[in-house]
DNA sequence: CAGCGGAATATTTGATCATATCCTGCCCGT
DNA sequence: ACGGGCAGGATATGATCAAATATTCCGCTG
């Protein structure tokens, strides 16, 4: 009943935004494939003024891009776009990490060490969907505890445009190799070591940079 | 006509988008100041969609916030909220001059030099409009130089977000100690120092940031 | 009797939808 | 290959509904 509060009370065009972010993010929306607003509209059953403020706000977040001629689609990373965007996460998301462990209590490090889990346990079973969901999961609740907003948006924001080639890989690779420098993070921060808890972190990063790195140049 | 035919090509969503963006980025709305869909329909003159996909698209790039309750306003910065914009530019913005730095031509420089006359113009005049219209012109159109459409996108959020704020101060202390490295940055820009040109953009937000710091601080 | 608190109402504003209009790209005929 | 029509989809409007705030009015208390 609680959920169902939340979801009456929540506006359509949030619901739908939501929405359509999970698709960006777990890949059921591919890296250049288009998005029409009526085929969205068909299949959300939302009429076209939610669909539409949510696809303008992906846009601005950069989760969807304009093809010049009021078409829309998934951006397709380049190489250099990938350059710019470890540049950018390896600048704002280590520093939220090191912020995070600055404010954790022992309860914010043991509800990151269930997600963790979690997250191991859906890449032992090789569950792809599982497994982004709990690393995504991972990452955005630690940066919560930075009380960073702006700096948190931000990050969000350089998620979701790493999101849909990070799918792509792990369709191709499956769950082997994935980057999980969350131990050592974890570890870090439950010795009170903040800039420990950075690096892990700016690791982890790199390996899921990488990762998409290879990908690209080898298709 | 050449004007009229591109305002005639643009969809209203767009020139309402950029309208709205002007009155946040000079002032014609204040910092906390409530924004309201019906009354920007009345001001600009357009139908309520495209004005509900400006605001949405300018609340995704922190332009606007949500007030909770369905409403919206131009942003307060609080200090620590400063703290974060100061990191973010100095992490992104310095990093696009350099690589700006980097391709710039001749003509590029020549062009930025123009723009930077003009913006010392309007600080003679005492022109606080014409002081940040070239002032985010310059930053604008030097970051536009570096070819990287993300980091540059990044930037532009960042300044909206500071924007507001920055009219404040000025609107208090005129026009006198603005921010101004940019002739340092252009003198490095023509001797190929592109980590000179970093440093002085480096330095040039700093000093638009500690204004905004004091103008907190005192009141 | 004046002032206060709170409930009921009025008004303002936001959310959503159905519909009309306009572009764009495609396809076909020449 | 070129140009005009056709279809699909995007844009924009205004009406309608719902929610939140502001206002008013009444009864109560000091």
């Amino acid at each position: 009943m609680a959920v169902s509060e939340r979801t009456s009370k929540l506006p359509t065009h949030e619901v739908v935004y939501r929405r359509i972010r999970e698709m960006v993010l777990f890949g059921e929306l591919a890296p250049g494939q288009p998005v029409t607003i009526q085929g969205l509209v068909g299949d959300l059953g939302a009429g076209m003024t939610p669909v539409r403020e949510a696809i303008r706000r992906l846009t601005a977040e950069g989760a969807l891009e304009f093809q010049g001629n009021r078409r829309v689609c998934v951006p397709v990373l380049t190489l250099s776009q990938l350059d710019e965007l470890s540049f950018a996460r390896q600048s704002i998301e280590p520093r939220l990490a090191h912020l995070a462990a600055q404010r954790a209590t022992p309860e914010d490090i043991a509800h990151l060490e269930a997600v963790d889990e979690a997250l191991n346990r859906a890449i032992e079973r090789g569950d792809i969907r599982g497994y982004l969901q709990h690393n995504h999961r991972f990452h955005e609740d630690l940066y919560a505890l930075a009380q960073a907003r702006i700096l948190a948006s931000l990050a969000g924001m350089l998620l979701l445009r790493v999101g849909p080639s990070l799918r792509v890989v792990c369709g191709r690779f499956g769950t082997y190799g994935l980057p999980d420098r969350h131990r050592d993070a974890l570890d870090a921060m439950r010795a009170g070591d903040a800039d420990g808890v950075a690096r892990a972190i700016g690791e982890d990063l790199q390996q899921g940079i990488d990762q998409i790195r290879q990908s690209l140049l080898a298709g």
